[in-house]
DNA sequence: GGCGTGACTGGAT
DNA sequence: GATCCAGCCACGC
């Protein structure tokens, strides 16, 4: 079955803010996924979310985005997973979020 | 303008 | 559980 792909980006940047805004909703200790993101906007998908993410460099909270698996990007896992740490943000093995409990809910 | 790549995902194996 | 595979799309070469 094909993932449902959401509608196509009109202007990148503007949804890149989007997403930035979105990300500054989300509480210390929680985190959302890249399809989460692309879902709330109606617009995108998770690639699109990934790729801003990867612009924004600091900006946001880019620590608080995980994979649906619940496994950091490769890129930046391990500083990832230290920072999430520190915010108290559940995690099973050290290595991965849980999910279950640490998922915010978007609006 | 064509082609490969990737901070992804859901389903199959 | 872990791996593989197909599909989307912006970007760099």
């Amino acid at each position: 079955m094909r993932p449902p792909y959401l509608n196509p980006v009109v202007d990148f940047e503007e949804f890149a803010e989007s997403v930035y805004d979105v990300v500054d909703t989300i509480p210390a200790g929680r985190v959302v996924t890249y399809g989460d993101i692309a879902e709330h906007l109606g617009q995108g998908g998770p690639r699109r979310v990934a790729r801003a993410m990867a612009m924004c460099q600091g900006a946001v909270a880019w620590h608080r985005v995980i994979r649906s698996n619940g496994v950091p990007a490769v890129p930046v896992r391990a500083r990832q997973l230290e920072l999430l740490a520190s915010e108290g943000t559940p995690l099973v093995d050290g290595s991965r979020v849980d999910l279950g409990r640490a998922r915010w809910p978007l609006p």
